[in-house]
RNA sequence: CGGGGCGUAGCGCAGCCUGGUAGCGCACCAGACUGGGGGUCUGGUGGUCGGAGGUUCGAAUCCUCUCGUCCCGACCA
């Protein structure tokens, strides 16, 4: 390709709303424009990207014996309606009428689709386990668009299906999958982690997540330092520290103007993590929609909501307006677990501890010498406490816990059969009976990948691509424009392209700070350089990005090309 | 949903408070000089000042509404 045809509109200025790097990058070095709110144009170079990321991805799912289909993206509202997913999804889902009047979605997900199609087509079990997936556009209305590609409300997704007899059988095949990220985010030159997560109200035996590490992440996951435990803070456990204070009897003392547990430990001068934080919560879905409930943490602890969510078997908590403290018998500032009407739940760190503090349930007091177990009337004991950094490893009682933040690329699902299920994905097994099939989904986010990709491998000057990622193999380029110098170059572009490079030629009319910049702005890992000065020495410079220029003489440079770009 | 910021040329911004010819840098076009890390000079192109309404002799500027966009918050009692 010659760069003066090719659509690059690199920039020289930061754009305005730009906040991460890989957007601000993807912007000036003319990778992507915006369309809309979270939805993107990808330009050639961005595109040819993708195509590489993609081409990985589908190497790695066909050798793992998976096998690739597309399905639409428009989607009928019937099928959301059998899964019973249509009203439960909510307005991410974006809905439309056809001029039929037939309600339809654009496809966030394609469980229902895949389902559908396969509840038709399977009809022994002799046709599993059988493992589809496809590389497509989805839409999802995100509340909060953000970060270019990094959550964007179209995106580009591989999604898998897989189906099985048995649970011991999606267990291999999830285990396969497993394996098979693991190949594809090393292949892609990633720093990752592979993290236990939340498998929120569908259930099923196991979920993990692949996250990119970067400080830009919008996940926080923990890992051991010792051991592989690693999960999604969202689901992380640490080993249980239960501090306890002395015994006494439980005595009313006046705290006025202090609500705060760390202003509340000060002013008795106890540890922090003696005072107890009572928490007011309100569901928000689920059987007990809207109903109240507390939670106790130690004062040095936070409460993991979506922990607390799962407990009580609600969608998510949200925190209590200020007038629900009368309903529930507290005071907001002064609330503890002593008489509360609404059920109170307790993290396991507090049971056995004594000489607490908690919130009086009225005014300007709190209660010491607590013990929730022998005081309060504590509904449930659970680990609803966020780990913290340095917590202690639950899994060998030897490392600690360390917090890092993560960018989700990558989910696998064991799902079971929540969706075969009312979709009626059934087969008939070697007797003859009719059974449902258990099912595993797998997704990446490969846009998403793209901007993770850059958040790891960028420096000021732009993207570092690997190699095998960049938008083109190698860039020649040229300098000065007088005929020698064009004919000489002319001449190994078309050479390269012969000998079966991607290359992209330089030849604009430019001067040589520009055009180096811009390579390396782009991200361009190899380089050609071909002067008037060189030319006199029958030569061309070859270099990494950044790095040094080192001549060749042009007869050889082909072989040079042969062992260097291989290796 | 709530709070705040911002919409002026492709990008980055000034002008607005205090109403009176729409500006600057980069980019782009033409020419000249240059020619190994975003060069210099000369001359140009390009803007419904996000949109609608209002106030006014006159609105980018003041008022109202609206749309878009970005960030923050999702209350640790």
């Amino acid at each position: 390709m010659q760069y003066s045809r090719l659509l690059v509109p690199t920039m020289r200025n930061m754009p305005a709303d730009a906040e991460v790097v890989s957007h601000q990058l993807l912007l000036r070095a003319g990778y992507i424009r915006r369309v809309t709110s979270g939805v993107y144009d990808y330009l050639p170079l961005g595109l040819r990207v993708l195509r590489k990321i993609e081409a990985i991805i589908r190497e790695e799912m066909n050798r793992a014996g998976a096998q690739e289909l597309l399905m639409p993206m428009v989607q009928p509202a019937d099928l959301w309606e059998k899964s019973g997913r249509l009203h439960k999804y909510g307005p991410e889902l974006c809905r439309f009428k056809d001029r039929h009047e037939h309600e339809s979605c654009l496809g966030p997900t394609h469980e229902e689709v895949i389902c559908d199609l396969v509840a038709r087509e399977l009809r022994s079990y002799k046709q599993l386990p059988m493992n589809l997936y496809q590389i497509q556009g989805k839409f999802r209305d995100e509340i909060r668009p953000r970060f270019g590609l990094m959550r964007g409300r179209e995106f580009v997704m591989k999604d898998a299906y897989s189906f099985h007899v048995d649970d011991a059988c999606l267990q291999r095949e999830y285990d396969r999958m497993f394996a098979t990220y693991q190949r594809i985010f090393t292949r892609l030159g990633l720093e990752f982690r592979a993290v236990e997560a939340d498998n929120g109200s569908i259930g099923g035996a196991s979920s993990h997540e692949f996250h990119v590490l970067a400080d830009s992440g919008e996940d926080l996951i923990a890992h051991c330092s010792h051991c592989d435990y690693a999960a999604n803070i969202e689901k992380a456990v640490a080993a249980v520290e239960t501090v306890t204070g002395q015994a006494a009897d439980k005595t009313v003392l006046a705290t006025p103007n202090t609500t705060a547990a760390e202003d509340v430990a000060d002013l008795l001068g106890v540890p922090l993590a003696l005072v107890v934080k009572t928490m007011l919560y309100r569901q928000q879905g689920g059987d007990n929609d809207g109903q109240l409930v507390a939670v106790c943490v130690r004062g040095d602890d936070e409460v993991q909501e979506m922990k607390l969510a799962r407990l009580l078997g609600t969608d998510a908590v949200e925190l209590a307006a200020d007038d629900d403290f009368a309903s529930a018998g507290g005071v907001k500032g002064y609330i503890g677990p002593c008489g509360l009407s609404v059920a109170v739940y307790a993290d396991q760190s507090l049971q056995g501890a004594s000489g607490l503090v908690v919130g009086a349930n009225r005014p300007d007091a709190h209660c010491t010498g607590v013990s929730l177990e022998r005081d309060a009337d504590i509904h449930q004991w659970a680990d609803i406490r966020a780990v913290r950094d340095g917590d202690g490893c639950q899994r060998c009682h030897e490392g600690t816990m360390v917090l890092r933040r993560g960018i989700e690329t990558g989910h696998v699902f064991a799902l079971g059969r929540c969706y075969s299920e009312p979709m009626g994905v059934c087969f008939q097994d070697a007797n003859g009976k009719r059974a449902v099939a258990t099912m595993g989904c797998y997704g990446i986010g490969v846009s998403r990948l793209m901007a993770a990709i850059i958040e790891q491998r960028h420096d000021e000057h732009g993207i570092d691509w690997p190699s095998h990622l960049a938008p083109f193999q190698l860039s020649l380029i040229t300098l000065g424009n007088k005929a020698p110098v064009m004919e000489a170059s002319a001449k190994l572009y078309r050479a390269l392209q012969d000998a079966g490079y991607d290359v992209l030629w330089d030849e604009r009319r430019e001067r040589p700070g520009v055009k180096f910049r811009d390579h390396e702005l782009i991200g361009m890992p190899w380089q050609i350089v071909l002067s008037e000065r060189s030319l006199e020495r029958g030569e061309v410079e070859f270099s990494a990005r950044r790095a040094a220029r080192n001549p060749v003489a042009i007869d050889g440079i082909m072989s040079h090309l042969a062992v260097t770009l291989e290796g």
